[in-house]
DNA sequence: TAGTGAGAGGTTTTT
DNA sequence: CCTCTCACTA
């Protein structure tokens, strides 16, 4: 016979555990893991296991017999919340996956699915990203009659971004306009007009924007009481990562939500915010321990990803801060190689120089995959592309422009958008001005109909539009949508019935449009992961995916690539060998920035954040003559010669923390 | 009133 | 450089 034992599940002591913690864990990181009630705030530098930390506290509190569904972890992507629970469950066990988790917009999403009518809203509301938001910005100072004015009326997008502030750092609107745009001071009535018009237009439509995703939980957490009590309820284990790039409204959500049991970790490094442009405050992690007074602190200080010398230069990059922090990072990982630092003749020169390093380093037995190019904005890549592409070195890149924000995608799902919330006359508007004869005036006025009778769509074929040309392509977009509607339909098969209507007005519309295709099979392949469209349409909207999601097909062993990422995306990641370019005045710093200090001490977070993915190898690149960028009036041809960026320079000892490399151009052999 | 073409202006980062 | 706007034409 075979003994087999039910494992007892509570285990009262440590050496019970599947995991040694203490073994794996250092004392700080076992303190933060072990320690699983009331408020903690945990301080960790970059690259000090902080991710580690998260991982096996969800297993501690699972193998502590802890309902996974009530631990929530929230985070700054949903990827890296996915990629922490499948850890978790491989250090212990499937438990783990079943944890709640994701970034604080997409928790916000699941809530109001649930609660909406609680903040007068459908349970189906849709949800629109910037663009979309600033086509309605646009349409209201359309309305009002703003556009034609001969003083200079702010763009929608700074209309939406003065919005957008006063929403995230919750001050009114006055406020922002008067501090960051004082001069548009004059604009203030109009401003504030549009922004209440827009309110009750979102309301009236049924259609959220991003920030009405976390306005709308946190007034149903802060009115309903019953529900605040229940969600804590549900939730009574909370870990925020990245907290210092929330801003005050998240903070006040997960303070909410914690409301019942004060079971709130938050993890963080105030040394690393680089959202303040979304509204993200680091100062959130100093007030924590006011909030909950009795916090506990704990810091991670020991840097297990970087080598010494890699260390010592990103200690003095953040030492120039004017906030000094209370951290300093150490390392035991040896290492005799200092950063390099090297100095181009161009942009060219640049990539080059990068092209030739990366297949050497290759040859050297680092996997492409291991190897990233960071860079302050995306476009600062363009001409290392064209260099990757003639060298066919495979790339990934990360950051810029969404895949779900081009052109073709959106008038795709514009279609989809109508089958699933009726109201949503943006994305009316948008289908409808794809027909032949119709521009926004026509549009208009169709959808005045079908909102009349939005249980169907036979607004779209009024008897008033009977005589018009197009109505013929109404009739059609009428028994397309109309059949779209059978239920048995997965929004994969709704999906290809509609591009197969697009694409004649597709091929028409778009010169390029052999290369847009492949991007509606990839819809199509995304499509069918849901199944119901609105989850679909939700997930495109909060969670884009890029590029590299999308070409899923090549998963096979040789699809190692090269990333290139903006250092924004390149957050919480690392690799072994790391360049950083455009290391000039203008281009990093970024020629925006220059106007406030805060922003400058920003830039220069940023610029720690890059140096810290460094695990072996750092290289710094500073071309010296760049093409003239916006705010530089070197009227030299299009050319500027490039100031070192300012971050390099005021370290005092630079000299001795780098290497630097002089560049020699190999000697043709004249005969 | 739709569709087109020229000119000007503003250029980051992302849920 | 790329997008948005405005004015013109059909």
């Amino acid at each position: 016979m075979k003994k087999y034992t039910l494992k007892k599940s509570f285990a009262a002591e440590i050496g019970k555990y599947t995991i040694d913690y203490k073994a794996e864990l250092n004392q700080q990181q076992f303190k933060a893991v072990t320690n699983i009630h009331g408020p903690q705030l945990v301080i960790a530098g970059a690259g000090s296991g902080k991710t580690r930390t998260l991982i096996f506290r969800v297993a501690f509190l699972v193998e502590n017999n802890i309902n996974p569904g009530s631990i929530l972890l929230l985070t700054f992507t949903r990827k890296s919340a996915q990629e922490m629970m499948r850890r978790a469950s491989f250090i212990l066990d499937e438990r783990c996956s079943k944890v709640a988790g994701g970034t604080f917009h997409s928790f916000a999403n699941y809530m109001l699915r649930k609660y909406a009518p609680m903040v007068q809203y459908h349970p189906n509301f849709s949800i629109v990203d910037r663009g979309d938001a600033e086509d309605i910005i646009n349409s209201i100072r359309a309305e009002l009659a703003l556009n034609k004015k001969e003083r200079r009326f702010p763009r929608k997008t700074t209309i939406m971004n003065i919005i957008s502030k006063s929403t995230n750092k919750c001050i009114p609107v006055e406020d922002v306009l008067i501090d960051d745009y004082p001069h548009f001071e004059e604009e203030l009535d109009d401003v504030l007009k549009i922004s209440n018009l827009y309110r009750k237009y979102k309301r009236q439509k049924q259609v959220m924007d991003y920030d009405d995703l976390l306005v709308n939980l946190g007034n149903l957490l802060k009115e309903n009481e019953q529900v605040r009590e229940k969600i804590s309820d549900t939730y009574r284990y909370i870990m925020v990562d990245e907290y210092q790039d929330t801003n005050k409204l998240q903070a006040e959500i997960a303070a909410l939500l914690a409301c019942k049991h004060s079971n709130i970790m938050v993890v963080g490094d105030d040394s690393q915010s680089i959202y303040s442009f979304r509204g993200a405050n680091f100062r959130n992690i100093m007030d924590f321990p006011s909030m909950f007074p009795d916090t506990t602190i704990t810091t991670l200080e020991q840097n297990y990803r970087s080598t010494r010398p890699i260390l010592e230069l990103t200690n003095a990059i953040i030492e120039n801060a004017r906030e000094k922090y209370s951290k300093k990072l150490f390392s035991d990982i040896a290492g005799q190689e200092k950063p390099a630092y090297l100095k181009t003749i161009d942009e060219t020169e640049q990539a080059e120089f990068i092209g030739q390093r990366v297949l050497e380093l290759r040859e050297e037995g680092v996997p492409l995959n291991k190897i990233a190019v960071l860079f302050r904005a995306s476009w600062h890549a363009n001409e290392l592309e064209v260099e990757l592409k003639n060298r066919n070195i495979p790339y990934v890149k990360y950051g810029g422009l969404k895949f779900a924000e081009a052109a073709h995608i959106k008038d795709v799902l514009s279609f989809m958008r109508v089958l699933n919330n009726p109201f949503d006359d943006i994305a009316w508007l948008r289908s409808l001005t794809l027909l032949e004869g119709i521009g926004p005036s026509y549009a208009n006025k169709i959808v005045a109909e079908i909102l009349k009778k939005s249980e169907d769509f036979s607004g779209l074929i009024a008897p008033q539009f009977a005589k018009k040309k197009f109505f013929a392509d109404l009739q059609k977009l009428y028994k397309l949508l109309s059949s779209l509607k059978d239920p048995t339909l997965k929004p994969a098969d709704q999906l290809e019935k509609v591009i197969i209507y697009y694409t004649p007005m597709f091929e028409l519309l778009y010169d390029d449009y052999r290369r847009r295709t492949g991007d509606l099979d990839s819809l199509l392949r995304i499509a069918q992961r849901y199944k119901t469209l609105e989850e679909m349409l939700t997930d495109v909207v909060l969670e884009p995916p890029d590029m590299s999601q999308v070409g899923v097909e090549s998963t096979n062993k040789d699809d190692e690539k090269l990333v290139l990422s903006t250092i924004h995306s390149a957050k919480g990641l690392e690799w072994h060998s790391v360049f950083i370019i455009h290391l000039v005045e203008g281009y990093f710093p970024s020629a925006r920035s220059a106007e406030r200090e805060e922003n400058m001490e920003e830039e220069r977070r940023l610029f720690y954040v890059a140096a810290t993915r460094a695990q072996r190898n750092l290289y710094l690149v500073t071309p010296e003559i760049e093409p003239r960028s916006w705010g530089y009036h070197d009227d030299f041809s299009g050319y500027m010669f490039a100031e070192p960026c300012r971050f390099l320079t005021e370290i005092e000892n630079f000299n001795e923390l780098t290497e630097p490399w002089a560049l020699e151009i190999e000697k043709e052999d004249p005969f």
